[in-house]
Formats: structure tokens, sequence, C-alpha cells
RNA sequence: GGCCCCAUCGUCUAGUGGUUAGGACACCGGCCUCUCACGUCGGUAACGCGGGUUCGACUCCCGCUGGGGUCACCA
């Protein structure tokens, strides 16, 4: 039989850095076997969906490269289309007294459950309308109709259910825990734990993959798969993904959009490769393809224990895939983020590429190495103060001067050799060491005292602004 | 509270009865060096507690403690 496993967001807000880590090991665990992997949108909630949740989540799934095999545009894949068989299987159930008409009212239920918190007993329905005779071809509930009812499960009450789960082992269920759900809403739409069984059956699906939240339903849903005729699928149930307080991660934590991360300069790669290490080991390995997570993807290393997010080993690994990505490539990642800052660049692709080769090694993400970047981009730049009365001094005024003219001085190719000759020049006429003519040039031409080593920096700069920038600061020494 | 579950450095983890308990991030120090980084070398740092089982427990069992999930006409 062929691996089929599926991720089935609602598309109600943004993808949950906590969520697609489930909908990544359904995507491994599918690639791995070879089988198939399903997109499925859970919008029966007709309130909170919205078309750009919707479009979010596709365009982030297909960024962080989770391909789906069957899903989205195709309309079958969307369970607001469904909701005539979720009613025909409703009907089955009560057609077989597998489930039943329920008439109590919310403000009823929400009685009984506040008087059993009070009194400490267990806040379950107490299943009151289960004994209820009702008619062979009851309507099923409709608002509109004036049907206001809803439809339970009618639970088996006794013996117990047995959860074989792929990443936590046995569990057993007592089924007398367990409670008569609610399985159509007195509008008629069917609840998350119907509808999900028939989906998971309908497409197939042969292994559930999702967070450990859900193992309480597990056996509920179990049961109605049960009832329905279905065999249920296997499971595997991810511990959580928390922040350092041990809570869920939550926006109080950290970003916990895939949105968020990509708008923050991050790479797919450096996601995926996180995400993947959290929860999931293979020997002391940190640094994984995409090829060789499919390879080896499985279950059984998967831990048991909810894992805490940190930024600082998302950063080292997005450092990682920054620093060993080809330059041509990651000039091209960069430019949006130059871009949206409407900062138009100064030169060509090549140039580009000279520029974000000398502070790769310097920046984290995209966002930083364009922080880092301004003094190449921008024409003006600005004199830290702090830096000016440290390096620019009166006795560097005349070597800063001289290396401006040698530098323009230059006939040939502007490159770092030439640059530095400049250098050894002034050096050598001033008796000064590079550190003490590197710093000052350095808070000239780049305003600070940090930046990429100073020939690279000038041979990026060019010899226009380069020397502009000495002639600035000899000025600049000069008004004092 | 009921039910289910979890427990190795601060964090992610390796480990499946006998190890100097390993790796990675972070942190600290040396080296490299025109600054900052990178790189490199080294360092600090963990088996929650108590009982068993065993010649021997981080590894197996029980209890405790701590933590989490869930108890909707939400998914």
């Amino acid at each position: 039989m062929t691996v089929r496993t599926r991720f089935a967001p609602s598309p109600t807000g943004s993808l949950h850095i906590g969520n697609v880590r489930s909908g990544l090991f359904a995507y491994l665990y599918a690639r791995h076997n070879h089988g198939k992997f399903i997109l499925r949108i859970d919008d029966t909630d007709r309130e909170r969906s919205t078309q750009e949740s919707l479009d979010e989540i596709l365009t982030d799934l297909k960024w962080l490269g989770l391909e789906w095999d069957e899903g989205p545009p195709d309309p079958r894949y969307f369970q607001s289309n469904r909701l005539d068989r979720y009613r025909g299987s409703a009907r089955q159930l009560l057609r077989e007294h597998k489930a039943y008409p329920c008439y109590c009212t919310p403000v009823e239920l929400d009685a009984k459950r506040k008087a059993a918190e009070k009194e400490r007993r267990k806040p379950v329905y107490d299943r009151k309308c289960r004994g209820l005779d009702f008619p062979p071809e009851l309507e099923l509930p409709d608002r509109r109709a004036g049907r206001n009812y809803t439809i339970r499960f009618a639970m088996p009450t006794s013996g117990e259910t047995v959860l074989e789960d792929l990443v936590r082992g046995r569990s057993v269920f007592e089924n007398r825990e367990l409670d008569d759900l609610v399985i159509l809403r007195s509008d008629g739409a069917p609840t998350y734990n119907f509808a999900t069984v028939i989906d998971e059956a309908d497409f197939r699906i042969t292994h559930v993959v999702r967070g450990d939240d859900h193992v309480p339903n597990t056996p509920r849903q179990i049961q109605i798969a049960l009832a329905l005729g279905f065999t249920p699928p296997a499971f595997a149930h991810l511990p959580m993904v928390t922040g350092p307080d041990g809570a869920p991660l939550s926006k109080r934590h950290a970003a916990t959009s895939v949105r968020a991360y990509r708008e923050g300069g991050f790479f797919p790669e450096a996601l995926v490769n996180y995400l993947a290490r959290l929860g999931w080991s293979h020997g002391d390995q940190e640094i994984f393809s995409r090829d060789e997570l499919v390879e080896y993807f499985d279950f059984a290393a998967c831990g048991k224990s909810p894992g805490v997010f940190n930024t600082d080993k998302l950063l080292w690994l997005n450092f990682h895939y920054l620093k060993t990505r080809p330059v041509a490539q990651l000039a091209r990642e960069v430019k949006p983020f130059i871009a949206q800052r409407g900062i138009a660049i100064p030169g060509d692709d090549a140039w580009l590429e000279k520029m974000v080769a000398t502070l790769r090694e310097r920046a984290k993400t995209l966002v930083e190495l364009v922080d880092f970047a301004g003094f190449y981009l921008n024409e003006k730049i600005e004199i830290d103060l702090k830096a000016a009365a440290k390096f620019l001094k009166p006795e560097i005024k005349e070597p800063l001067s001289v290396l401006a003219s040698e530098l323009d001085a230059v006939a040939g190719d502007f490159n770092e050799q030439a640059v530095q000759s400049a250098f050894e020049g002034v050096l050598a006429k001033f008796g000064l060491k590079l550190g003490q003519l590197a710093q000052p040039v350095r808070v000239a031409i780049t305003g600070g005292t940090v930046s990429p080593g100073i020939y690279e920096v000038i041979g990026v700069l060019g010899k226009r602004r380069t020397v502009e920038r000495l002639n600035a600061a000899v000025k600049m020494i000069a008004t004092g």
C-alpha cells in the first residue's frame, strides 16, 4: 500500500511555524516512502476563513518547498465543498442508531458544564438525549429550516480504544471516558472531529501526522471511523514546539509565521533544516540537505518531549546557508530586500555580487546583510562622531590626503592590488603601520569602525566615491 | 479536577545494562588579524528525587516531584 500523508491547515491566519513542522514531517515521511503528500484545506469555519490566508499559506508552503501531489486548486480538497458528503455520513450513522439528535440548548449545556465543574465532576455531556426515540426519517439539522438541534455520536460506553502511535507508542483509552460529541452542528455543518475522519478515509490517508495536542481526540476519531466502517489510519503525534517557558510557541515568544521569517531574511533551507532537527535527529548530524532529510527521516527517530524554539540556532543555520550558497544566487536573493528600502543599487549585477561577497560572513540574514551594506549602497554616508573623534585626528590628515591623491592617480584597473600598493606607498612615506592608517580610512569611507577588509571595501566602493569620501574626511579634520 | 503524555548540559540532541556521558547552538578564553566577522584550538555546563531489579543502572520497573496537552455546536 502506498503511503499517503496529508497537511490540513485552516485558512484562518498565517502559516504557523509549529503547525508547518507537522506538515514538513508528513511531507518527509511521504517522500521517504515514495508516497503521496496531500494538501487539504480545512475551511468549514466560514466566518474566519479568508482568501488572503489561503493565498499566503499556499505561497509559503511552496516557498518552503513542500510541494503537494494532490490538493488546491482542485476544489475537491476543500472541506467547504464536501458538506453534502459529511451530512450523508451523519445520516448513515443516524439510520444505524450510532448517532442521535440532541435537543439540548447551548445555554443548558453551558449551565451543566459549569455545575459539573463546581461539583468537581467531569464536565462531559450527560447523554440526556441519547435514550430519546427519534423518527427513522429524521431530517438533519438546518437552521434556516428551523431545525435547531445537533447530531451527536453515540460513543461506545464500555471497552477500550487502543492507539498505537508511531512516535509515542501504545496508549489505551477507556471508552467510558469518551463522551458523545457533536458531529453535526445545529446549522448543519460538520464538526472537525467528524469531517476529518471522513476526509482521511475518502482521501485514503494512511498516516495521520499532527501535533500531539490532538491525542485526546484520537480515540474518538477512531471510534467514529469504526462506526462508519472505515479502517482507521496510522497515527504519528509530534510533540509541540514551545517557547522558553514551556508554553506552546506564540507571538509573545518569537515570530510564529513562516511569512515573518521569510520577510526577516531567512532562507527556506534554514527553516526546514531547523524545524526538522527540532524533535528529530540523525546521530550527530546538524546540517541536512533536502535529499538527506527525505532519505533519513523516520518517526522512530522522533523524540516524544516538547522542544523549545531557539532563534539563535535558526540564525546559525541561516548563516550557514548564507555563506555557503553561490554568490550569484545570494546577490539575486538580496535584491528585493534592498528594493524594499527604496534604494537603487549603484551598480550592475557583477558589482552587487562583489559587494555581497564582502558581507556574507558578517550577516546572519538577508536583512542583516542589507543593514550592513549602507555605506556601499548609499551615495552619502554619515560619519559616526565617536569614531571620528578617535581616528580622524590632525596627525592623520596628511596621510589621508596623500592616499586620496595616490588612489586618484591609479591609472589601470582600480582593483585590490592597486589599492594595496597605494597603501604601501603611504605607509612607507609616513612610517605608519597598516592599522594606523586602515582605521582612519575605514571611518572616512564607511562612517564607522567596523567593515570588511579595507582593500575589499575600497575595491567595491570604486575610485570616485573612495576619493571623495577621503577628501571629505580631510576637510573635516581641517575644519575641526 | 478527570483522562493522556513527557523528563540527559541554558537550548536542540546522541545514548537502548558496563562510555572519561558524545555532538551542535549559545557562552567564556587562546590563536589568526587593518576593525568586525569568518576560521581554528580549548574551556565552563546535564542524566530531577526516592525506592527497587541487577555483579553493575542515564538506560528496565514502581512511586514522587516538576512540566505539558486536552476536556466546545474551534480546528
